[in-house]
DNA sequence: TTGTAAGCGTTATCAA
DNA sequence: TTGATAACGCTTACAA
């Protein structure tokens, strides 16, 4: 560490390290002379300040950490990304921690966190219940809370996400008004959003009078985005075909799944849109890059990682009560780009 | 913050926040009931070490810091998620910055890294000459740097990366020996590994006796990787063309060029490979998924940050003189993985 | 094996 | 406008 501190300049100019504090850190009451001579000095001499002992002292911290799920999804590395953007004007530093989608691994990072002594939390929580005493306690009593994306959780507190029910259905009903009717839809595991895609999913088949058929909600089992479930994927495509129930769409319900499902059917010799046409949630410049280019639905990452900040620090600078406080869901739209993957000039 | 600290420890147990902080610190030098009566109390309490008093009195963490130019790009992606994989059991944590190839954001961080006091840093610099004294400041005095992919730049230690202008020649080679001749090669800015590429490819045509054409050498400039450049790709090939001049392979010299392109080939309706073959550098999963899937020569993040950690490590615990040590730099194996995008049965 | 006390670098209170 | 002093929570000689 630097040797120069407080005391040695305070030392150096024949001053009190009090009025060193001062000059450094712009106090009124102080004589401009003196600052100047100060700030000159610290300048020269490359003063740093000693964060701990600053922190140590005021109790304060503007550090903002952050807990998702992987950084190896584009969904949640595009929400990162535009919270390192947006957060660089506002003077507070991102500490972003991988849940894995473990509850362990999230209360870790969650402890991890409040030993920083964090001024607030951005997450999106490994699952449904997971850690919910304990960020209920860090949000009542230590610092606020902010959820973004998986909004089924029982911590009470500003939520921001899509709708994705109705996300699902538009995409479902886009496909339907395309003329195709055995539509299937690609989950993942049930992390809460899952139930509401395949909600609206249901919903758009049962206002077309299209019989919902249960083997057409295909789950893939995996833990991570980087995975290879291409051969699970491909056997239970190819069950379906056997049985004569090859679906001739697909809506993909994640975005990791979108991207693959589109190479899956490649290997399978199938061709997208003609023999199935796809669409998917995904928050990634390469739909454009794929061959067809996938049709996606895009989450707003802009505007929730805006709106995640923009609560958040309200709560920091507000002393209110946050047991008490009403707090509203921000469902924001998503944005729906049609490409080649669901092109059918049938 | 908890309000529970060595002191209420103390007096709650009649004890002095000493002997807790022995407890607590598993010291030697203490009686097994007195150091289990305080972990329990502790335990039961919820008692969180304050980071801040810890880190003031003894003036180190635990902190890694790694700066990189950019988090959308696969590579450094890649490279993060390794880091964060392998850095879990050290006990250490990652402070992650962008420096989105701004010198500026670059000192930024680094200021900011040192003073949260890092133990170590790991660092792909923004260009060639960023923050070399900077760099070379805070590595002589203040904590370790490991320099990993960019490695043309002044600081002297221990650099990780590729043997960019070898693996660029085998690439190159690769598809002179499918037979084709008239061979171009996408370059980013320049920021180092540039030069080695276009080393390589140069190197592979001349042993093969093919003129070098320097407007097959395409430059695309881009600021950041999530930037539209697809009509610039378009118009450059487009203008080969019309000269009669159109290439029959690609060589992606960076991770976004060499998915980006396969986009661009395909809205302008040339069929790879049989057109056009293309190979690229690039270390995502999505080589896989593209279509047709992407032959790609992808560089060792697994041991490439496996080994930043380990001889950062040692410099950590290490008091050498950092000024006065040899610094060996390390140039890993890449793997080429040939995919459909090469497949030429011609 | 435990306690006392000093001190890490900073800020805040009070007095001058 | 400045200075002296205490305190933040922790670790560590040194003493007991």
């Amino acid at each position: 560490m630097s040797v120069v501190n407080i005391k040695t300049i305070a030392k150096a100019l024949n001053i009190s390290p009090a009025t060193v504090s001062r000059a450094l850190n712009d106090s009124h009451e102080i004589k401009k002379e003196t600052k100047d001579r100060v700030l000159a000095y610290a300048k020269e001499h490359n003063y740093r300040p000693n964060t701990f002992a600053k922190n140590l002292k005021t109790g304060k911290t503007n550090l903002i950490g952050v807990v998702i799920p992987f950084l190896s999804s584009p969904f949640f590395l595009d929400f990162i990304d535009e919270l390192y953007k947006q957060i660089l004007p506002l003077g507070y530093t991102l500490l972003p921690f991988q849940s894995q989608n473990s509850a362990k691994q999230e209360q870790d990072a969650l402890e991890f966190l409040i030993q920083q002594n964090v001024a607030g939390i951005i997450i999106s929580p490994a699952h449904e219940k997971s850690n919910t005493d304990l960020m209920t306690h860090i949000h009542q009593n230590i610092c606020p809370i902010i959820l973004f994306d998986r909004l089924h959780h029982g911590l009470k507190t500003y939520k921001i996400g899509i709708h994705n029910s109705m996300e699902t259905y538009n995409a479902t009903e886009e496909l339907i008004k395309k003329g195709r009717r055995r539509i299937s839809l690609l989950c993942g595991k049930d992390i809460g959003n899952t139930k509401d895609r395949i909600r609206g999913y249901k919903n758009a088949l049962h206002n077309y009078g299209i019989p919902y058929l249960p083997e057409y909600v295909i789950y893939a089992n995996y833990q991570d985005p980087s995975q290879d479930i291409d051969s699970e994927l491909t056997q239970t495509l190819r069950n379906l075909w056997d049985n004569g129930n090859l679906p001739n769409a697909i809506v993909g319900g994640t975005d990791t799944l979108s991207i693959k499902i589109l190479g899956v059917l490649a290997g399978m010799e199938l061709n997208v849109p003609r023999d199935i046409a796809v669409i998917g949630f995904t928050n990634t410049n390469v739909a454009d890059y794929l061959s067809p280019s996938l049709s996606t639905i895009r989450q707003p990452t802009g505007k929730m990682a805006g709106l995640a900040l923009q609560l958040l620090i309200e709560m920091m600078e507000n002393t209110k009560d946050r047991t008490e406080m009403e707090y509203q869901s921000f469902l924001l739209e998503s944005t729906t780009t049609l490409r080649k993957s669901t092109d059918i000039t049938a």
